[in-house]
RNA sequence: GUCCCCUUCGUCUAGAGGCCUAGGACUCCAGGUUUUCAUCCUGGCAACAGGGGUUCGACUCCCCUAGGGGACGCCA
């Protein structure tokens, strides 16, 4: 941790000097993805003396939202994983924020049609959507067809020139292979015929993550690309952009993939996922990150129980396992039992208050809680189910006099499939959607949202269901829905049945 | 469908050719401590995906098969 190089001015820093990243896209909540990549990207840097950097990558101005940024650096900060440079703490190599850096990848653009390494294209969504659609029918891994390389330069600049709205693609080899190296896992080799001429620019001048991504990591000096297994596909393209630059390509290293009990890869609509689900939750920051230090990786000792400064410390890649480890909750609790529990009386006091117990985060419930208050007593009943993580749940706590059993699983089902869908947690929406299926199921709104209320307070009697949703927001809300669902035992068949019957909804209402 | 990656108890993992009768942790089960519960302690169940090689010797190296996962977007 002492290295003496640390001190010295970046002309001459060795290029040895260990630089990571991770380079979240702000469209959502913070995913515990990101946090198992920042642990791994952090602890490296650590490890070598090096920097670890924040870079926000928000190239998909549709998707992307500043609430979800500020979400993400509070995530990290709770986590305790602060970074050298980025956004915030700024450095020398910014702006960190992709969407402030487009004159850079315009300029390198440049660089590669002048080379005749890339392409203007003008093709439509609609003829690609077809073209691929074709392609995969015919059993072909689907790719751009290479319409657009035969365009004659006058016609490309009369075509510009008129405003023709068109992207930049990449030129791709025919033939050969892609030959690369993982850190994890030797050399890779990959046909190029796999490789599709990737549009680096899109139509409204932001850059695609592959152009970025490269073009970033180079002039923020990263050294070591310690990212998901998901990306080894799209390592052709980076190389042949380092290629085309002129530029050595850093150190890769894919992590294997955080997956579900069901074995697929992590995901919002199976498990929570969001960091900060896991605050509210009750769970401890260390105990998270201790618990994601344990996936994929362990201490030379094999002890369990570790901080990040510990794995840091003894961080060594050679230790890293490649089988896609499964996120398991109960061992989670466990590691969390372990962490409260050694806390003093005071310590966790303190952790209790600076959880939920105090004034801030109950603000907001005041003006609910005071109107249907006659004695102080009557708060810890009326909040109890905002405050934890599930609810103990009944199955005859779903009868209604006029509801049927299958109204109330079609509710359930319906809005859940609807929130899962949501990237912005907002009441207004979620009022909009409730009414729209309350409509469509020809149910009064009330009715509609009985079994909703049951399944997030386990009781009719609660606060505002709008209200508590937005309190406890998207996962707490979700991971109660699909519970009060699967208490009512959801067959395969009739899940299938329901799915189709939601999709056929969406679909009527565009 | 095409390509790429992966494969030790149900789960997370130790294991870098003989130390393996495969170790630890979670879960589960049994017993103990505890007025109850939880904690805690003790014990138990449980795995090298299959088949070929290489080797005096394979969990460890190579090949094939099977299974799992991922990628194939003007999303990242």
């Amino acid at each position: 941790m002492t290295n003496p190089t640390d001190s010295a001015s970046p002309q001459t820093a060795p290029p040895t000097a260990v630089r990571t990243r991770i380079a979240p896209s702000p469209t959502g909540d913070p995913h515990v993805g990101t946090a198992y990549m920042a642990l791994f990207n952090w602890a490296f840097a650590k490890h070598h003396g090096g920097q670890f950097v924040v870079r926000i990558e928000d190239t998909d101005a549709a998707r992307s939202s500043s609430a979800s940024e500020t979400k993400i650096f509070d995530a990290l900060r709770w986590l305790g994983l602060s970074w050298d440079e980025g956004p915030i703490v700024g450095g020398p190599a910014g702006p960190y924020r992709q969407s402030e850096r487009l004159p850079i990848y315009r300029e390198h653009v440049d660089q590669l049609i002048a080379a005749e390494q890339a392409f203007p294209c003008f093709c439509t969504s609609q003829r690609l959507d077809e073209m691929r659609s074709q392609q995969r029918e015919r059993g072909e891994t689907s790719g751009y067809d290479g319409a657009c390389l035969g365009l004659g330069a006058a016609e490309v600049e009369q075509r510009i020139a008129a405003g023709e709205s068109h992207v930049i693609r990449m030129r791709v080899p025919t033939e050969g292979d892609c030959e690369f190296r993982d850190e994890l896992r030797g050399e890779i080799s990959i046909p190029f015929t796999q490789i599709d001429m990737q549009v680096l620019l899109k139509a409204d001048g932001f850059p695609t993550y592959h152009l970025a991504v490269v073009v970033d990591d180079h002039l923020m000096g990263i050294t070591h690309v310690i990212r998901g297994e998901e990306w080894i596909n799209s390592v052709p393209k980076h190389k042949l952009l380092y290629d085309y630059f002129g530029w050595p390509m850093p150190t890769l290293v894919h992590m294997p993939l955080l997956r579900n009990p069901d074995s697929s890869k992590l995901s919002k609509r199976k498990n929570p996922t969001s960091v900060t689900y896991y605050e509210r939750a009750g769970y401890l920051p260390e105990a998270l990150l201790n618990y994601l230090g344990t996936m994929g990786w362990s201490m030379p000792d094999e002890r369990e129980i570790f901080s990040i400064q510990e794995m840091s410390e003894h961080f060594d890649l050679e230790r890293v396992t490649l089988g896609g480890p499964i996120f398991d909750p109960v061992k989670l609790g466990w590691l969390n039992g372990q962490y409260l529990r050694s806390l003093s009386p005071e310590a966790f006091m303190q952790r209790v208050a600076d959880w939920a117990i105090n004034t801030d985060h109950l603000a907001p419930l005041v003006p609910l809680i005071q109107q249907r208050t006659e004695r102080l007593a009557d708060l810890a009943p009326q909040v109890d189910y905002l405050l934890g993580d599930r609810v103990a749940l009944t199955a005859e706590a779903f009868a209604h006099k006029k509801m049927t059993p299958e109204q109330c699983v079609a509710a359930l089902h319906h809005y859940s499939s609807a929130l899962d869908e949501l990237r912005i947690w907002d009441r207004e929406v979620l009022v909009e959607l409730a009414e729209g299926l309350a409509k469509h199921q020809e149910l009064k709104l009330s009715e509609f949202l009985f079994p909703i209320f049951i399944a997030l307070a386990g009781r009719s009697v609660a606060l505002p269901v709008f209200d508590s949703m937005v309190f406890l927001g998207s996962d707490l809300t979700r991971v109660r829905l699909r519970d009060g669902l699967q208490l009512l035992g959801l067959s395969k068949k009739q899940t299938k049945k329901l799915d189709k019957a939601y999709l056929a909804y969406v679909q009527s209402t565009g």
